[in-house]
DNA sequence: TTCTAACTCCCCCAAAACAGCGAGGCTGCG
DNA sequence: CGCAGCCTCGCTGTTTTGGGGGAGTTAGAA
C-alpha cells in the first residue's frame, strides 16, 4: 500500500477539473477517475449515480465483479452508504455511519472482501426532481492515515464530486428533465392549496371562486400537465418545480 | 464602483473557509458574508434558505428594505432566480434564467432599484428532504467584467455555497428534519403508483394487494407524513424526497 | 423469547372528486 | 379587429375516496 496524498496544490487541482472538464465520453471519464485514484493515491475513486426507476450508472475503479455482484444482490436497497447519504446533508466519512444492522454487516464484509476497501469518505449529490448521485473515494488502512487524508483533501473532494457530477450529466442529458409550459397564476394556486391537503371546496373558498370555475382550473392544469387526475397533477406540478409548498 | 477581484490565492480561500467555519452564531455567520463580499469586492452575498413550508432564511447583505419587501410582496413565487434554480442541478448567472414574462421583468425592475445588482450567480443546494437553499452573489456591473469574475471565481464560490450550507444547517438543526419520517417499502410503492396517476383500484392491481390492503398502506402513509388526504400525502412524499417520480 | 412493525384481508356508507355538457367577459397580441 | 388565453359561473350523474370498525401472519430486533 502506498502512503496516502495528503496535498494538493492549486495548480494540481486545477489540472484535475481542467481534465475533467474535457472528458467527452464515459470511457474519458473513467480515465479521469482513474488518474483522480492515481493521484490521491487512493484504492477506489467512484461516481454513482442511482435513479428514481432504480437503475444506476457507475464510473469509477470499483472491480467489475464487484459491481456486477453489486447489481444482482440488489446491494442498492442495503447499502448503508446509500442509505446514509441518502438522508444527509453532508459528505460523510464511512465510519460515521450505521453497520449496526445484520444486512449492513453482511454487505460490509462483503464490499472487504471484493476489495473495496474498509475506510470511505462520500458526498451526496443532489439534482431538483430528488435525483441523486454519490461520489466516493474508498481505501484500504488504518483509521489515522484516513482521518489525516480526508481532513486534507475534504474541499477538493467536495469540489471534484461537483465536477465529476457536471459532467455525468452533460453526457447523460437524458437525465435533465426538459422544461415543459408553465401554468396560469389561477392554475398554480389550485394545485399549491390542493398540494397542502385543501379539498375542492376549500380551495375554492380560499381563493373566493365557485368550485366549479375551481374545477377548471384543475381540468386545465391536468391537461397542460398530461396528468390523469388531480394527484397525479400536483405530483407532476411538484417535481416540476412548478409549484413549491 | 469597485473592480471586482478577479483571483484568490489558497491561502485566502482557505482563511475565508475558516472563518466560515469558526462562525458560531447567525450573527458572526452575517460577518463572515460582509467579509466574503468585501473580499470578492461584490456588491452583494447571499444565502437564501427556503423551506417547503415556504419560511424563509436569509442571511447576508442585501440591504433590509429589499429583504422586508421581498417577504411582503411574495417575490419568493415569481423570483426567477428562485425558480431558476429550482429546477436546475447546477450554479447558473442570472443572465441564463428566464427574465421573459411580465412579472419576472417587474421583479428585475424592482429589484435593481433596491440595489441587488443587474449580474448575479447563484448555486443551488439541496438536503436530502427536498430542502433547498441558494447561495449569490450579485453585482451591478457590465457582463465582460462580471464573465471574467465568475469564470475566475466559480470553483471558490461552489466551495463557500457548500462551506455556508453547512454552518447555516448547524446554526438551525431544527431544519434538519427528525428521522422518523421514513414509509415502509408498500407504503413507498403505494404512494409512488398514486402519484403516476394510478387510481386505488390500479395501485391495488399493480401490486397484487387487495384494494382493502392497499388502503391501509395509504392511510398509514397519511398518518405518518402528518396528511390530510391522498393528494396531501403524495405531495408531502414528494417534496420530502421519500419518492420520486 | 417477546414484541414491534410490516404485510395481508374483510365489511358498510357518506363525502368528495370526476366527467361530460355549455356560456360569457376580460386582456393582450399581431 | 379577431384570436387566444385566462377567469368566471352553471347542471347531472357516475366513480372514487375517506372514515369507522376488526383480525391474522411473518420477519426482525431488543
Amino acid at each position: 500500500m502506498q502512503a496516502l496524498t495528503i496535498t494538493a496544490t492549486k495548480a494540481q487541482l486545477d489540472s484535475i477539473l481542467e481534465a475533467l472538464e474535457g472528458a467527452s465520453d464515459h470511457d474519458a471519464l473513467q480515465a479521469v477517475s482513474e488518474q483522480l485514484r492515481d493521484h490521491f493515491r487512493v484504492d477506489h475513486l467512484v461516481y454513482h449515480w442511482v435513479s428514481s426507476s432504480g437503475d444506476q450508472y457507475g464510473c469509477g475503479s470499483y472491480p467489475d465483479a464487484w459491481v456486477l455482484h453489486y447489481i444482482e444482490q440488489e446491494y442498492l436497497r442495503i447499502d448503508p452508504v446509500i442509505q446514509g447519504c441518502y438522508r444527509r446533508f453532508h459528505p460523510v466519512d464511512w465510519k460515521q455511519l450505521d453497520w449496526s444492522s445484520k444486512a449492513a454487516r453482511a454487505f460490509q464484509a462483503d464490499a472487504i472482501a471484493h476489495g473495496v476497501g474498509n475506510q470511505g469518505y462520500s458526498v451526496p449529490l443532489r439534482g431538483p426532481n430528488g435525483q441523486f448521485a454519490l461520489f466516493t473515494v474508498s481505501h484500504n488502512g488504518d483509521d489515522d492515515d484516513w482521518s489525516e487524508f480526508t481532513a486534507a483533501n475534504r474541499r477538493h473532494l467536495i469540489l471534484i464530486a461537483h465536477y465529476f457530477n457536471h459532467k455525468a450529466l452533460e453526457l447523460h442529458p437524458e437525465r435533465t428533465p426538459e422544461a415543459g409550459q408553465t401554468l396560469s397564476p389561477r392554475e398554480v394556486d389550485a394545485m399549491t392549496f390542493l398540494a397542502m391537503g385543501y379539498s375542492r371546496a376549500q380551495v375554492a373558498e380560499t381563493l373566493s371562486i365557485s368550485e366549479h370555475t375551481l374545477r377548471v382550473y384543475i381540468e386545465s392544469a391536468r391537461f397542460k400537465l398530461g396528468a390523469v387526475n388531480t394527484t397525479h397533477a400536483v405530483a407532476r406540478a411538484l417535481s416540476r418545480g412548478l409549484i413549491v409548498i
